[in-house]
This record gives structure tokens, C-alpha cells and sequence, in this order.
RNA sequence: GCGGGAGUAACUCAGUGGUAGAGUGCGACCUUGCCAAGGUCGAAGUCGCGGGUUCAAAUCCCGUCUCCCGCUCCA
């Protein structure tokens, strides 16, 4: 069967190609692309750039809305049990107190003044310690960190020359308002109040901070999950890889809230699977994705259990396989440790209430059990930006046509694709086949994503389109004139086919959901 | 922050003291009409920025800014 549709394609329309198995391309290959071809510019690049910011062009700009459109369809809207949010970038600096992320995402940093190298402090005190303990010797100042006098060697070099720890929070600040008298007022934790804003470094938190809301207002029982996408900042030390991780990125991130005595560990398997159904779905192949159980020792602060899932994002790293994989996003089982911190009721021993701020108690109460307790989530965050950057490198194809030539074709999935049809007029000196094929245009706009080209000759244009993914030209020729038909030409197979116009619109839409 | 590399046309780059260049792309016209065809013409750069040396600087010197790669973090 198969061999006879390619019999078919080489005598009708005398098209032969190989096609390389570039399953593999590097980021830099498209990073270059994408710029070319308009999907994504580097930021404020008349003024000289800006380190690790990205502008969305035009078509980079469909992609992304149709990335975020199917994750959201997919979850939201094909499931009974997940409502959506959307809540706002900055919060209540109180919530980052409370998360752990004013403590946390505080990095105490060293750099060896011999070799260069920088490290974080508090994991190079952490092996001291383990390392003494192990020798059955007393450990001096636990934790606490005095490069400066320590003992602690180099991991690099074996020597012992220290600058300063320095402190890098990774959270972006900002100034609320005229209240910057109270700028730097700060409490016994480290927070910082007053006028002092950050930028959200996740989106969670927004959701945690709304589970009543959301539960009472859409009448949900648990278990329910709650699905937000928006943009978060983390100033990271060393941001890179074109858009693979940039200070200013947008996630697609979803709490799914289940009584404390569910199987939590299976939930995180089950995730993983949809979450890998989804992503080969749309056509990232499963040998691109590699889980990775993240050890304990690793663990996030408010993890028990993360899975993440990793995409071949440096196919040209060689040596262990495992250097080739990136983090496209992670599954993380965060107990029950965000609804109780935002909670007013928890107490410690002594009857102290763990968190005097907050004005309300996030618990649930089961009306068929009846019971009262917090709910635990497990988390699916994924990026829009990593996933975008997937999608493109597993589309990234190389074929060569009989006279030699390299052609690139972006086989995204149509779902996916930026264009959805390109309408193309064979000859453009012709009014009449420029009219209709306008014409054309017009009447597939309102329907799906289409646009116009005649600068150029047929081949040109429709290298054009296989470039940037375009699931189907559809040509008008003089012929169509006659029979109000048009040819229709397939992206991946260049096959083509004759289509009245009449039946156009459904048989395009047809092809584009597949 | 430290080390390395790099800033010349929209893109990729050549140009090492003497009139600013090529290919691609872009625009117009002619020709052609199903897989990046050919021709003619054209637009486009204060050579990252500031200073110095020199009769003369994209080129040499000093300063400065920015980007990229590596060292830690994560979606």
C-alpha cells in the first residue's frame, strides 16, 4: 500500500527527495530559524540586547498562543474535574513569606578566588559536615557559614581562598506605590515588608491562595484541580540556551488537590503518563523524553516527590545519554505544606499559631466523610517557552530534493502550527487568479489562520511555507478559472490534490484536525 | 561575579592604516509557470559607543557598553 502511494507520487507529480533523519537538530539550528523566519527576536536588541530576553515575532507568537490553547482544551475543557484561574503577578509579599520562597530562594553564594570556580555555600558546609560525621568528628558552627576562616577546600581545586558569601535571591523585586518610608523594614524572618513587592517566581501560589474561592464559587469536592498559565520571573544566576531558561518565562501550571490518604506517589505516575501522552500527542517523539526521579536529597523545599520530564534538547553532547536531557517540566507531590502555610488555624505545640497573618483556613471539609482536613496537591508545571522549543526541534526535518537541495520542513503538528493554510496564485501576473486566490484567502480567514504570498515563484513559496510548518498550500492556476478548483499540497508527503472550492474550507479543516 | 569568544547592510560573514565589500534576503520591471528558475535595475551600513595616536583608523592604543559560551539554579 505504502509503496504504491509513493509509486503514485513519483510518476504523477515527478517529485523525488530523501529525507535526512535530523530528529536531531541543535538549538543553535533553530534558534536561527526561528529568528529568520520570525518566531522569536532577541529583546531590545537596538539598544544592544538584553541578556536572556526574548521577543515573540509574529508567527512565534501563534505558536505559543497555540501551545497554551491545547494545554488548556486539553485540561480545563476535555476533563470533568479541573477548573481554570488566572491570578496576578504580584501578591502579598506576605504569601512569599509564608511559601518558604523568602527563605529559600535565598542562595548563599562563594566563589574560590584560585580557581574561579562558584558554588553555593550552604551545599559545600553541608558535605563538610557529612564528611566530619562520617570521621566521627564534632562539627564546629553548624550551620553556619564563615568561608573566610573555614576549612572547607575547593571542590576544584583543593584550595582554600574564599571571597565573601554573598546572598542572591532569586526572586525579582519591585516598589509598590509611595510607601517606600517603609522600604526596609524587615521581620525576625528575613522578609522583607513595607513598599517591598516581588514578581511572582511561580504561579502556584496564586492558586493555593484561591482554593476556597475556587472550590465554594464552582461547588467543587476534592479531588479537583485548579489550572493557571502565566508569566513568573526568577533572576537566575546563569540564564541561556536561547529560550530555555530566561528571567521572565511563562508557565502552564495545574494543583490538583486530593484527600491526605489518596496515593499520592501512584497520582505523580499518573501524571507523568498523561503529561507524556500529551507531549507525543503533538508531536514530540517519546524517545526525546526521559524521566527523571529527582533523589530526595534534591528535593524542592515543599516536595516529597518530583518527577520530572526531560527533553533531548543538546542531541550533540556527547558521552553519558543523560547529558543530552533538559527539564521540560516537572510533576512534583507537594503534600499538604502550601494549604497549611497560607492557613490561620495550624499551631504549633505550645498552641502558637504557625502563621498569625493569614485570615483564613484553607482546610476542606468532605460532607460524605465528614471530615475536616488540608488537601494535598500534586503539581504538573510545565513551560510554555521549553515546550514551544520542543515543539519546534522534534518538527525540525531536513530533506534533500533530486536536484541536491537542502529544504527544511517544520512538520509541527497542525494544532500547533503557526499558519494553518497559505493560499498561493501560480501565475501573479494574472488579475483573475490573483483575485480569486485573494478571494480565496478571505473566505478561509475568519475559520482558521491563513495568509496571501505571491512574491516569488511556486517552489520559493512553498519552501516558504514548509519552513514555518504550514500544513497545506492551496494553489490557484488557470485551470481553476475554468472549474473553480484548486490544488491542495500536503506539507510532509508534497502530495497533491484537487479540491473544489466549494468543499475547501471543510476539507482543510478536516486535514487540520487529524 | 570570574574566564573565554564576538560586535561591519535585515541575515551570514570578508575586509589588519589609504574611496565600505560579497552572498543571501528585500523592492521594481521583464520573462516563466507546480516544488528555493533567469535577466536588468535599485534601496540599504555615522563599521557597538567614547576618547587617543596619525596627513589618514572598521583596522593600532586606552576606556566603556552589549551579546554568546562555560561555572550555580529551575519551568
Amino acid at each position: 500500500m505504502t509503496g504504491e502511494v509513493s509509486f503514485l507520487l513519483v510518476t504523477v507529480y515527478g517529485l523525488q527527495f530523501t529525507e535526512a533523519n535530523l530528529s536531531a537538530p541543535n538549538i543553535e539550528t533553530v534558534a536561527s530559524l526561528a529568528k529568520r523566519r520570525g518566531f522569536v527576536f532577541p529583546s531590545s536588541e537596538i539598544y544592544g540586547g538584553l541578556g536572556s530576553a526574548w521577543d515573540y515575532g509574529p508567527l512565534g507568537v501563534e505558536l505559543t498562543n497555540n501551545v497554551k490553547r491545547a494545554w488548556w482544551r486539553w485540561l480545563v475543557y476535555e476533563r470533568d474535574d479541573i477548573e481554570g484561574l488566572d491570578s496576578s503577578i504580584i501578591l502579598n509579599p506576605l504569601v512569599w513569606k509564608y511559601s518558604g520562597h523568602v527563605a529559600t530562594f535565598n542562595d548563599p553564594l562563594v566563589d574560590c578566588k584560585e580557581c574561579k570556580g562558584r558554588f553555593r555555600a550552604d551545599k559545600l558546609q553541608e558535605e563538610y559536615d557529612q564528611a566530619h560525621l562520617a570521621e566521627g568528628l564534632k562539627i564546629y558552627g553548624e550551620g553556619v557559614v564563615s568561608f573566610a576562616k573555614s576549612e572547607i577546600k575547593c571542590p576544584n581545586c583543593g584550595k582554600i581562598n574564599w571571597t565573601d558569601v554573598r546572598q542572591f535571591n532569586m526572586m525579582l523585586k519591585t516598589q509598590l506605590g509611595a510607601t517606600a518610608a517603609a522600604e526596609d523594614e524587615v521581620d525576625e524572618t528575613g522578609a522583607q515588608l513595607g513598599g517591598q513587592a516581588y514578581l511572582r517566581p511561580e504561579t502556584a501560589q496564586g492558586i493555593f491562595i484561591n482554593f476556597t474561592n475556587v472550590q465554594q464559587s464552582m461547588r467543587r469536592k476534592v479531588p479537583f484541580g485548579v489550572a493557571q498559565i502565566g508569566k513568573s520571573f526568577r533572576n537566575e544566576i546563569t540564564p541561556g540556551n536561547f529560550i530555555l531558561r530566561t528571567r521572565e518565562f511563562e508557565q502552564m501550571e495545574m494543583e490538583y488537590f486530593v484527600r491526605p490518604d489518596a496515593e499520592h506517589l501512584k497520582l505523580v505516575d499518573y501524571w507523568v503518563e498523561q503529561y507524556t501522552d500529551w507531549y507525543t500527542r503533538l508531536g514530540i517523539s517519546r524517545d526525546n523524553i526521559h524521566l527523571h526521579e529527582v533523589p530526595p536529597g534534591e528535593l524542592a523545599h515543599y516536595s516529597r516527590r518530583t518527577v520530572d520530564l526531560m527533553y533531548r534538547y543538546f542531541p550533540e553532547r556527547e558521552g553519558e545519554e543523560a547529558r543530552q536531557f533538559e527539564e521540560l517540566m516537572g510533576i512534583a507531590y507537594r503534600t499538604d505544606f502550601d494549604l497549611k502555610s497560607h492557613s490561620k488555624n495550624p499551631a504549633d505545640a505550645e498552641g502558637k499559631r504557625l502563621n498569625p497573618d493569614s485570615t483564613e483556613d484553607l482546610s476542606y471539609f468532605d460532607e460524605a466523610a465528614k471530615e475536616r482536613f488540608y488537601p494535598h496537591v500534586i503539581e504538573p508545571a510545565a513551560g510554555v517557552n521549553r515546550s514551544a522549543l520542543a515543539f519546534l526541534m522534534d518538527a525540525y526535518t531536513e530533506r534533500t530534493t533530486e536536484k541536491g537541495e537542502k529544504r527544511v520542513i517544520l512538520k509541527l503538528h497542525p494544532e500547533l502550527a503557526p499558519i494553518k493554510v497559505a493560499v498561493l496564485p501560480l501565475a501573479k501576473n494574472k488579475p483573475e487568479i490573483v483575485g480569486m486566490a485573494k478571494a480565496i484567502k478571505r473566505s478561509l480567514q475568519p475559520s482558521m489562520r491563513a495568509v496571501y504570498d505571491d512574491t516569488g515563484g511556486i517552489g520559493k513559496l512553498y519552501a516558504r511555507q514548509d519552513e514555518t510548518g504550514t500544513p497545506a498550500c492551496v494553489t490557484v492556476d488557470h485551470q481553476s478559472l475554468e472549474d473553480e478548483a484548486v490544488t491542495v499540497r500536503d506539507r510532509d508527503t508534497w502530495e497533491q490534490e484537487r479540491v473544489k472550492v466549494a468543499d475547501l474550507r471543510e476539507h482543510l479543516q478536516k486535514r487540520l484536525t487529524p
